[in-house]
DNA sequence: GCAATTAGCACCTTTTGAGTGCGCTTTGGA
DNA sequence: TCCAAAGCGCACTCAAAAGGTGCTAATTGC
């Protein structure tokens, strides 16, 4: 549906906060504290973004949850592809197991290549959207962000 | 799921078909005699560009359906408006009806005016993909070796 | 009149997304 | 030592969306 999912807001939403944080473990409760998000949905985020290796797992009575890189390293694309799997755009190009055969169209699919197309630069866009642009959108507006996504 | 749907790649290959011809008309059955496509979701999927002007629709015995515009002036962002309605990408900036309430994080949310940023440009994409480029890109391939298609 | 075709609406089925239950593990501190 | 706070893992329910179909008109060339 061309849409982002809730999941993916919730998981930039809990990397701004452990960005704020500078290092410093934050927790589930933490993050909801700051925003009224279901918590036990984002402790599942979070978890996954610690198997994509976003961010890092502190367990125990203290834990939490820090960032795994710097805020410039982590991309709105690498949030996608860690909570919404594979990127698709079309259900022929998905990139692992094409179960149930594939498009039957496929063989004499004029749109497929022009679409793929399409796939790639926004990709591209998701890729040069960076954590770090987020940040600081809640203080003043960074305008590097815009002049890394006009290169076409 | 940041994913076009089915209707929308049905309506771009029913579009093509109809570029292909060239202002004669067409109708679902000869559109599903050259892709193999469920024919009646193709007739839905039609009748939504009829609503939405991108198709006039021819009625009776030999009818079907034409082109309302160029296709240097149909973009795949007037498919994807058509067929899969407004373009949120997010929950927050659903253009009309916000129904429910709206989201709770909205008067913090940290990363609703970059999303919409990137939302913009993917729309800016969009509009700038027309259905002549999809078109082109697909005559790589002969149209006399599809076998389906024979009269031009 | 007949057959082909679009129009309209409602319905069903499958898939996906969102959220929760429940028990376990880890760990710091009282 | 014990407990509370936190993460871990899995499976499960519930709701919404997407995909597809049934059925009955209305239109129109032959
Ligand atoms: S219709 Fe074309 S673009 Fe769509 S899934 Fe099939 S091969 Fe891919
Ligand atoms: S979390 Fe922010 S971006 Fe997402 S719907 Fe709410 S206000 Fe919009």
């Amino acid at each position: 549906m061309l849409q982002l999912t809730k999941r993916t807001e919730y998981g930039l939403l809990a990397l701004v906060h452990l960005a704020d944080r500078e290092g410093a473990v934050a927790s589930v409760r933490e993050i909801c504290e700051r925003f009224p998000l279901p918590k036990r949905t984002v402790a599942e985020v979070l978890k996954d973004l610690q198997h994509a290796g976003l961010v890092d797992s502190i367990r125990g009575s203290s834990g939490g949850y820090t960032l795994a890189r710097a805020p410039e390293q982590v991309t709105l694309g690498d949030v996608v592809r860690a909570l919404e799997g594979a990127p698709p755009l079309t259900t022929c190009e998905s990139p692992i197991v094409l179960k149930g055969g594939g498009c039957e169209v496929q063989p004499m699919c004029p749109i497929k290549s022009p679409i793929q197309r399409v796939r790639e630069r926004l990709w591209q866009m998701l890729e040069h959207t960076t954590l770090r642009s987020l940040v600081s959108k809640g203080s003043h507006v960074s305008l590097g962000a815009l002049g890394a996504v006009e290169s076409n």
